[in-house]
Parts: C-alpha cells; sequence; structure tokens
RNA sequence: GCCGUCGUAGCUCAGUCGGUAGAGCGUCCGCCUGUUAAGCGGAAGGUCAACGGUUCGAACCCGUUCGACGGCGCCA
C-alpha cells in the first residue's frame, strides 16, 4: 500500500501501485468510471474500465458515490486528458464502506459547513491547515528545545483571574465554584524559580462575547516565561521563535500553504529583528493617517489593520499606557506612563497575535494597582508571593496559535484555524 | 453588550402587484468507453423557521419569538 504523495512523486510510472482512500468525485461515462481518491496526502484520479476489472469491481465502482472508502491497485500512467496529467488505470477497485449521499456538495453555506463540521474538516483545505498548524508547532517546540526551555504543564482549572474575571467560564469544581484557565501566566511564573525557562501549549478560555472573526472561546495558547530576561529579551524570544514555526512550515508545507494562496516564500523572508514601534509612534503614525489617535486610546482592529496592511513582516508595538494594560507589568522608567511591554501585530493586517511584557517585580506597585482596579487582594496572595522569595527579573509572553494560523494560512476566519470551533454562538458539533 | 443582514425541496437560490410552490445541483431509474464537481431523457422530493394578527385570500403586509451569519467593542 502506498499513499498518493508516493504515488505521484515516486518513480511508479507504469508500475504496479495499490492505493486506499476517499472517493472525492466520481463521473461515470457508460462502461469508464473515473473516481478521484483522496488521501490525506492528495488525491489522483483513477480510471475504471469495463472488461479490464471483474463485473463486480466495476459495479462496485458504478455505484460508489463520493466519500465512499475504496482500495484500488492499477498501473501509473501518465495522460494528459487526467488532472495532474498523471492517472491509475485500475486493475482491481474493492469498496470498503459505500457512503450515503455526502451532505456536502458544490454550493456550501457558512452555516451548513459549520453544522457539518465533523465531515467538512475532510476538505483538502481543511487538511492543509492541519498539517501547517501541526509544522508550525513542532518548528517552536524544537526551537523551545534548543535555546534550553522546559516544557511543563499548568492546570487548566483554576480559582484565580489572571486578566477581567467576567471573562471567565465558571464551572462547578465539586461543592465550591472554579474556573477554566484564560492564561497560564501564573503558573510558569512559579516556574521560573526551579526551572529558570518555561514554556507550554494548553487551551486558554474567554467568556467574552466577542463576535468577530479573530476570537475564539477556546483557543490554544503558547506560552513562555523566563527569569533574568528584560523586555527586549523577550522580544528576541519571540522574534526567533516565530521565524522558527514559518520556516518549519515553508520546509514540510510548501505544497499546503500554496493550495491556501499562501507562497512558502514569503514566510522563509521573515526574519529577525522585527522592527519595534513605540506605542506614542504608532499614534502619531495613525493620526497622520487620518485616526482619532488620541493618547490612551487602544488599538482596535482597523487601526492594527493600518500599521500593518503594507507591511510584509510582523510588528511590535512596545510601550502601551499603562491604563490599557494588567497589573503585572514592570513599569517603563523612561516614560513612567507607560509600561515595559510589547504587542506582536501580524503581517498583512492580521492583527495582533502575541502580548508580552517584562513582568513587575515590586509587590507594593502591584498591590496599588490591583487596588486601584477594585480587585480582592485574596485572589492574588499566592502570586503577590513570588515577589518575597527571591525575586527576580522576568519576562514572558502568550501567543494566540489559532491567529497565528490564520496570518500564515490567508484565512478569513479564525475558526478555520481549528478542527472544532468554539464561538459564542456555536459548541456543536 | 451594541449595530446590521438573512431563514422557501437534502444543498444553493428565484419567487413580479397579496391570487393553487419554481430552477439548478444532489438522490433514484434509463442511455453513454476519456470524464475534468461531464452530457442526454425521466421520476421522486415542500409544516415557505415558529406562533399570532390583517385580509375573501399571506412565502409575500404587521407583531413576537427562535436560529444563523456579518460588523463593532474587549482580547491572544
Amino acid at each position: 500500500m502506498q499513499s498518493i504523495k508516493q504515488v505521484l512523486s515516486g518513480d511508479s510510472l507504469d508500475m504496479p501501485v495499490r492505493i486506499r482512500g476517499w472517493i472525492y468525485r466520481t463521473r461515470s461515462s457508460g462502461g469508464i468510471v473515473f473516481a478521484v481518491i483522496r488521501d490525506s496526502t492528495g488525491i489522483v484520479q483513477t480510471t475504471v474500465k469495463k472488461g479490464t476489472v471483474s463485473d463486480g469491481d466495476f459495479e462496485s465502482a458504478s455505484n460508489a458515490g463520493i466519500e465512499s472508502a475504496v482500495e484500488v491497485q492499477g498501473t501509473l500512467a501518465e495522460d494528459n486528458r487526467a488532472p495532474g496529467g498523471l492517472e491509475i488505470r485500475a486493475s482491481g477497485f474493492k469498496v470498503v464502506a459505500f457512503s450515503e449521499p455526502f451532505p456536502i456538495t458544490e454550493y456550501q453555506s457558512t452555516e451548513l459547513l459549520l453544522d457539518q463540521r465533523h465531515l467538512w474538516i475532510r476538505s483538502r483545505e481543511q487538511t492543509a491547515v492541519m498539517r501547517v498548524k501541526a509544522a508550525m508547532l513542532r518548528g517552536g517546540r524544537e526551537w523551545f528545545h534548543e535555546n534550553d526551555y522546559v516544557e511543563v504543564t499548568p492546570p487548566m482549572i483554576t480559582g484565580v483571574a489572571s486578566e477581567d474575571s467576567t471573562q471567565l467560564f465558571q464551572i462547578k469544581y465539586f461543592d465550591r465554584i472554579a474556573f477554566l484557565s484564560q492564561s497560564a501566566q501564573f503558573y510558569l511564573e512559579s516556574l521560573i524559580f526551579s526551572c529558570e525557562r518555561v514554556w507550554t501549549l494548553t487551551p486558554s478560555f474567554r467568556a467574552e462575547k466577542s463576535r468577530t472573526p479573530r476570537h475564539l472561546a477556546e483557543y490554544w495558547h503558547l506560552e513562555m516565561e523566563a527569569a533574568w530576561v528584560d523586555n527586549e529579551g523577550n522580544m528576541k524570544v519571540q522574534e526567533e521563535l516565530v521565524a522558527a514555526m514559518l520556516e518549519c512550515a515553508a520546509d514540510e508545507c510548501p505544497a499546503e500553504l500554496q493550495l491556501l494562496g499562501r507562497d512558502p516564500a514569503t514566510l522563509r523572508k521573515i526574519a529577525p529583528p522585527f522592527d519595534r514601534m513605540p506605542y506614542a509612534e504608532a499614534m502619531e503614525y495613525l493620526q497622520k493617517n487620518g485616526f482619532d489617535a488620541l493618547w490612551g486610546s487602544d488599538l482596535g482592529a482597523v487601526e492594527e489593520r493600518a500599521l500593518t496592511k503594507d507591511r510584509e513582516t510582523p510588528l511590535f508595538i512596545v510601550n502601551y499606557p499603562k491604563e490599557l494594560k494588567p497589573f503585572y507589568m514592570k513599569g517603563n522608567p523612561d516614560d513612567p506612563r507607560t509600561y515595559k511591554n510589547s504587542d506582536l501585530l501580524a503581517p498583512e493586517g492580521y492583527g495582533e497575535i502575541i502580548g508580552g511584557s517584562e513582568r513587575e517585580t515590586d509587590n507594593a506597585l502591584m498591590i496599588e494597582r490591583l487596588k486601584d482596579k477594585g480587585e480582592s487582594l485574596d485572589n492574588y496572595q499566592w502570586y503577590l508571593d513570588l515577589r518575597k522569595y527571591g525575586s527576580v527579573p522576568h519576562s514572558g509572553f502568550g501567543l494566540g496559535l489559532e491567529r497565528m494560523v490564520t496570518w500564515v494560512c490567508k484565512l478569513e476566519h479564525i475558526r478555520d484555524s481549528i478542527p472544532f470551533p468554539r464561538t459564542v454562538a456555536r459548541v456543536y458539533p
């Protein structure tokens, strides 16, 4: 048994081959059936002629509809009438399982594709996205390994909010209430005192009622935290990691990227260092371009698009005003109105993919900020402990994996970057 | 939370002025030995999202509800 990719790329011409997979398209013309077969690696046309195969096999081929599981043996032949110029001329055609009429046909609405998600993920586009995502993850994991980071496993059930607590999913936890994690950051910060450099990949849950092409209620969060690293060092990690993920995707999935409309060469060109633009400068740029960009206002989707739509490489926006960011970021001595933090914006207008900062080490400052926000200190006691016992400068960030995939795969909506998207309006299938 | 669009055959949609419900694709049957999500002939397939109202008469006008999608804000 061979994969379709092996059959098409090897030296199988005029040789006997055997494949198995699912019928992708089928047409018949009396005594000849054209069945295009799909497996996880590609598609190829097979031709089944009456008289060339057994009558039973011919009847099977005639009756098998789209998505029927089949096993075909035959000879690979060159033929310019075949899509792609190669086809398998069958000597045997076995149906492993006939398919009922497939619900997804030529015309599809968004609603149908979401309702039939468990079937739609068989599509070539979705398959390509999954492979690109896997390659990106492998590139990232290897980069962390080569740079002496320890992969750790924080909890996903938590009793404390690291962001706005209205955005947490509540769960029943025995006889009390707990929350689904929206960030592993506090746990990673705890772990740097032993491992020094840690990273993790976990699901994060956000109960924001966001209805946009950039939000999921459940997404995969790639987070890193490292001791002895300042904000600039934090950005170096980000750009090297992103470049490593892009390189692996370009190396392992050139065909998948092409299918999705992404030229792998544009990814290979992206190398550190990425441009750094202070928040203040970004606001000036926006004002010159007709935006009402006042100091202290956040960058919305439109602003992020304006800043990056003509760029081919990601852009760091650094030193945001304190009122826009959470309490645990390190103050910026060069401009006390701001933090030592960065957001990384994807190019081509795809928006924010990473948020990170150097962390505050002064408990008094953090307590003051929490009180200003009206937060109860009780939830943060263990976190504040971390600054009492040998606190060190440290930094970290969180990367929204699906946001990065959306950019890399040129997707219109983040839901296509994950097989079973969880959004405000949908938990099925 | 706010703004907007849409619910008609399995799917994608049309449906004029309020007057007995339409097409293409898919399915089923028949024909076809080079098709490119083929072609030709035939058949089956409908709670017009739900409920209420106006009217002699409602897919169409009005109201309510439900569902889906698009956008904003917030975030990764």
